[in-house]
DNA sequence: TCTGGGGTCCTAGGACCC
DNA sequence: TCTGGGGTCCTAGGACCC
C-alpha cells in the first residue's frame, strides 16, 4: 500500500516547492529573438560542441541531451534548428532576475541552480498554495519573460515529479501540487515517472533497478527499505523515504560557502606548447583566484591538470598535480607561481592538449589563520602587514575588473587578451542585459 | 573535422594509533 | 604454526546533480 507505513516517524505537513525554469538556456534567448518562439532552437556548450538546452520541438525530435552537434547536423538542417553558443552572461543574469522575484515573495529558498529553486511555502501566508504558486510562475513571466514550472510535495524528491507533470499539462498553468492529487492520481503520477527520472537515481543505478524489475517511481518506492539501503547506500534509502512522503533532503536555505572551486575549459584548437599551457592555466588560476575572494574563502589545496582529447586515434595524455599550501591562501600571484612549476613537471611535449583546469579545494573562511609551527611573533606581525598590503592592491584590482565587466588588470604571464586556442563561440547572441554596446536595438 | 563545465556527498580502504 | 581488535582520520574514486 502506498505511501508505505514507516514505523516511529510521524509525517509533518511541510509544502515544499520547486521553481524550475522551462528549457531555461533556450528559453533566455527567446526573450530576445521572440520569433523564434516555437521554432526548434537549441544551445550549445563551450567550443559549440555538445547540445546543452533543447527547446520542447527539440525534444520531441528525440534529440537528447549531451548530444554532439556533429552527429545531428542533418536534422538541423532538416527543421531549420536555431542554434546558440552559450551566453552564460546574459543566463546568470536573466536568472539572477527570477531569484531576486522568488526572494521578495518567500523567506526560505534555497538556490538550487541557475535555473531551479526549491522554497518553503509551509508557513506562507496564503493558505492556497497551488494559487500563490500560479501567482508566482505569471510574475516571473510578465517581469522576466521566462516561462517556469512550480511542483509542490511535502518533499523536495515529489516536488521534482509534480513540475515534471506540470510541464506536460498546459491546462495546468505551470503549477502541480501533490496535495491536490487524490490517492489514484498520486499512484499515477508515480507510475508515469521511469525510475531513470527520479532525482537522485542516476545512470548507474538505472539498470540496476530494471534488471529487478523496478521500472517506474512506484515500483521503486513499494521496494523494501532494509534492500534498498543496502543496494543503494544512505543515498537510495532517502530517496525512498521522499518517495514515500518522508522529508529526508533538507532546504539549504542560508547557503555554505563553497567547498570548492573550479576553473576548467577545453581549447578549440590543438595546444601543443608549454607557453600556451602556461597562459591557460594562469588564467583559470586568476579565475578562481578571485572566486575565493569573493567568497572570502582561502585555499589550502590547489590541483592543476592538463589533458588531449579523451576521444580520437591520436596519442593520450593526462597528468595532474597538487599543491598544499603551507598557509591558505587566495593569491592570484603566489597560487600562479606554484601552479606553473607545478605545471612544469606534468607537462610532456609531442601531445596536443585538448582541456587543462585548476581546481581548489580545503577552504577556510578568510579569518581563520593556521599558524605554521615555525612562525615566530615578529614574522606573524610582518606576514600580516605584507598580507594586509596585498589584500589592498588585490581588492582594488578586482573592482576595478568589476567595474569595466572584463579582465582589464591581469599578470602578465596570462598573455594578451584574445587566444587563437580560445573556446569556440561562433554561434554568440548578444549580452542584451549586461553590456550596453550589446543592448537590443529597437528599429 | 567536430564530444561541456562546475559542483556535492558518500564509501571503501589504507595509515596510523593504542 | 602463529599472525588481536577497535578506533579515527584521510584520500581516491564513484555516484549523483544541473
Amino acid at each position: 500500500m502506498y505511501p508505505q507505513k514507516i514505523e516511529g516517524i510521524t509525517k509533518p505537513n511541510k509544502y515544499i516547492a520547486v521553481i524550475d525554469c522551462n528549457n531555461f538556456f533556450v528559453s533566455c534567448e527567446r526573450v530576445f529573438r521572440p520569433e523564434l518562439r516555437n521554432k526548434p532552437t537549441i544551445v550549445l556548450s563551450n567550443n559549440d560542441g555538445c547540445v546543452v538546452a533543447r527547446s520542447n520541438e527539440v525534444k520531441a525530435l528525440g534529440i537528447k541531451m549531451g548530444t554532439p552537434l556533429f552527429k545531428i547536423k542533418d536534422l538541423v538542417k532538416e527543421h531549420n534548428i536555431a542554434i546558440f553558443s552559450s551566453n552564460f552572461e546574459l543566463y546568470g543574469d536573466l536568472s539572477h532576475r527570477v531569484m531576486s522575484i522568488i526572494k521578495n515573495k518567500v523567506q526560505n529558498y534555497e538556490i538550487y541552480s541557475i535555473d531551479e529553486c526549491f522554497i518553503d511555502l509551509t508557513d506562507i501566508y496564503q493558505s492556497d498554495k497551488s494559487e500563490f504558486s500560479r501567482d508566482l510562475v505569471r510574475t516571473i513571466k510578465t517581469s522576466t519573460g521566462i516561462p517556469v514550472s512550480i511542483g509542490i510535495a511535502p518533499t523536495k524528491t515529489l516536488a521534482k515529479i509534480c513540475t515534471k507533470v506540470a510541464k506536460k499539462n498546459i491546462d495546468l498553468h505551470g503549477v502541480c501540487n501533490w496535495y491536490d492529487q487524490d490517492f489514484d492520481s498520486k499512484k499515477n503520477i508515480l507510475i508515469n515517472s521511469e525510475v531513470g527520472d527520479i532525482w537522485g537515481i542516476g545512470r548507474a543505478n538505472t539498470p540496476k533497478l530494471q534488471l529487478q524489475g523496478v521500472r517506474t517511481a512506484y515500483d521503486f518506492a513499494m521496494m523494501d527499505r532494509k534492500s534498498v539501503k543496502k543496494q543503494f547506500t544512505i543515498m537510495g534509502e532517502r530517496t525512498w523515504l521522499e518517495l514515500n512522503e518522508i522529508p529526508s533532503i533538507k532546504l539549504a536555505d542560508n547557503p555554505e560557502p563553497k567547498k570548492s572551486i573550479a576553473s576548467t575549459r577545453s581549447f578549440g584548437e590543438d595546444v601543443t606548447t608549454l607557453e600556451q599551457l602556461q597562459k591557460s592555466i594562469s588564467g583559470h588560476v586568476a579565475q578562481v583566484a578571485y572566486q575565493l575572494r569573493k567568497q572570502k574563502s582561502k585555499a589550502n589545496i590547489l590541483i592543476i591538470f592538463i589533458r588531449t582529447n579523451n576521444f580520437g586515434t591520436r596519442p593520450k595524455y593526462h597528468n595532474h598535480a597538487v599543491i598544499h599550501f603551507d598557509i591558505p591562501t587566495n593569491s592570484t600571484s603566489l597560487m600562479t607561481k606554484e601552479a606553473l612549476k607545478a605545471l612544469n613537471t606534468i607537462y610532456e611535449k609531442g601531445y596536443y592538449y585538448k582541456k587543462s583546469g585548476v581546481v581548489v579545494t580545503n577552504l577556510v573562511p578568510n579569518c581563520i589563520r593556521q599558524i605554521n609551527l615555525f612562525e615566530d611573533e615578529n614574522t606573524l606581525r610582518k606576514l600580516d602587514l605584507d598580507e594586509q598590503k596585498e589584500e589592498k592592491l588585490v581588492s582594488m584590482i578586482d573592482r576595478y575588473n568589476e567595474k569595466s565587466g572584463f579582465r582589464i588588470v591581469k599578470l602578465a604571464v596570462e598573455g594578451e587578451n584574445k587566444h587563437r586556442w580560445d573556446n569556440k563561440k561562433q554561434l554568440l547572441s548578444n549580452r542584451y542585459t549586461t553590456r550596453w554596446q550589446e543592448i537590443l536595438k529597437v528599429k
